[in-house]
RNA sequence: GGAGAGGUGGGUGAGUGGUUAAUACCAGCAGACUGUAAAUCUGCCGCUUCGGCUACGUAGGUUCGAAUCCUACCCUCUCCA
């Protein structure tokens, strides 16, 4: 009992409430925890895994899992942001959708305690009565309590009617799956703690709320996301994951193992003693990213990636794995601007211009500094682009 | 219903008739360096068959010349009722 509160709240940023989280663990009964995601199957990346880590926690300890896609909400539209309307997906796509997530989702849950749902399912049901009943649970003064919308209100900014819904659509959620307990990001505190509410209100046993600390991208300031482009997929290729976790700042590396890595508190502080004392901070990035890629390939693959990356940073060597095309052309010669451009090497041809220029086309490991040097019919070589962009071409 | 503000390159945001393919910042990219694809520094940062071409909400108009002036339309926001 102590040591599975000890697991779960490793990593988390609240637990309201603990006492309430307490009695219902020991009532010894399969809990029902429930998480909400995007209806549009994004690839789901690092961020999403400090949430999906945190069910999983649950599932070791034998409860249920409710992935919970938000199909009708999200066809309200997002409130939070002036992005376009999000086209209505219908029903083929929606379980493309959740097939896409089942793939990747199952790297970190298990599958026989997780059930997949859709919140349509429900909330088709509940029609504009039951919108207007469920509304009436819940009252405008609470509703500003909600960190932005209180600032907005106060900033005299619209807050339109339907963003009022959204928390109360998503509370009802909980309602109608009689969630023990909602896992969530802190950004979404305010929602999940409204379904504590309405589950009040519809007389059923309140939800415990816990939420976990939203994960900095690769920028080190911003929330992951791949809006931002910042982010790490999780099926991301393993030389490109290590390559980006390498890539993180020496800072955000802590948070990353705080939030990301499986090893104990401990270790991690020790971690720190040593780059303190003089570590290199790149080796214990190392540690980081041969541990993830491990996790969401094949354990060993950290390691090779490491082995190659090492190579290619210190000696500038060609990687091991150098991905082959063949290209045809109609005449005799194609400027390598050109070829580079309709290999998808670069985005434009004056990108090309502009990378020979700047000394970063290499040809078989050899700088390239004439805009004008052309390919000719027949050739094979591999063409580097950048530190990191290596194809193999053949031309026919 | 009335009044006003504004829509500029991936983002923020200058520019109010002429070296303005458009200031600056951020992001991005390349190079150097290093302890890593950290940090720092430097450069680049619309497209092109290198002749040009297309760009400042949309469509027209004025002008030798417009992102900048005029007209209409679309959209966003604020205030009053």
């Amino acid at each position: 009992m102590d040591k599975a509160l000890a697991l779960i709240k490793r990593g988390t940023d609240e637990i309201l409430t603990e006492s309430d989280l307490k009695k219902k663990l020991a009532s010894g009964k399969q809990l029902v925890i429930k998480a909400g995601f995007d209806p549009t199957a994004p690839d789901l990346h690092l961020g999403h895994t400090v949430l999906l880590n945190k069910l999983r926690h649950f599932q070791e300890l034998g409860h249920k899992v409710i992935f919970l896609i938000g199909d009708f909400t999200g066809q309200i539209g997002d409130p939070s942001g002036k992005n376009k309307t999000r086209p209505t997906l219908d029903f083929d796509e929606l379980t493309k959708n959740a097939k896409t997530y089942e793939k990747q989702v199952f790297k970190i849950l298990k599958k026989d305690l997780t059930e997949v749902r859709f919140n349509s399912e429900w909330c088709n049901k509940l029609g504009a009565a039951g919108l207007i009943g469920l509304a009436s649970k819940y009252n405008v003064a609470r509703m500003l309590e909600r960190d932005d919308f209180n600032k907005r209100y106060n900033a005299n900014q619209s807050i339109a009617v339907h963003e009022f819904l959204y928390p109360l659509v998503q509370g009802y959620d909980s309602v109608a799956l009689e969630a023990d307990v909602e896992c969530g990001g802190t950004d979404q505190k305010f929602n999940l703690l409204v379904g504590r509410e309405l589950q009040r209100a519809y007389d059923q046993e309140p939800q415990v709320v816990l939420t976990v600390p939203i994960l900095e991208g690769l920028d080190g300031t911003n929330k992951m996301s791949k809006s931002l482009n910042n982010f790490i997929a999780i099926d991301e290729d393993p030389d490109e994951m290590f390559g980006k976790i390498m890539s993180i700042s020496d800072d955000l590396m802590w948070r990353w193992f705080e939030l990301l890595s499986f090893i104990s508190e401990k270790e991690i502080s020790d971690l720190k003693q040593e780059v303190e004392d003089g570590k290199n901070p790149r080796d214990v990035k190392f540690i980081l990213a041969e541990e993830l890629v491990d996790r969401f390939h094949k354990p060993g693959d950290g390691h090779k990636c490491k082995e190659s990356f090492l190579k290619r940073f210190q000696k500038g060597s060609l990687p091991e794995e150098i991905k082959e095309i063949q290209f045809e052309i109609e005449q005799t010669d194609i400027l390598l601007t050109n070829l580079l451009k309709n290999t998808e090497m670069t985005s434009s041809t004056s990108e090309a211009m502009r990378l020979i220029d700047q000394g970063g086309v290499k040809i078989n490991s050899e700088k390239i500094s004439d805009p004008k040097h052309t390919i000719s019919k027949g050739s094979e070589a591999i063409y580097q682009v950048g530190k990191r962009k290596f194809l193999k071409i053949k031309v026919l």
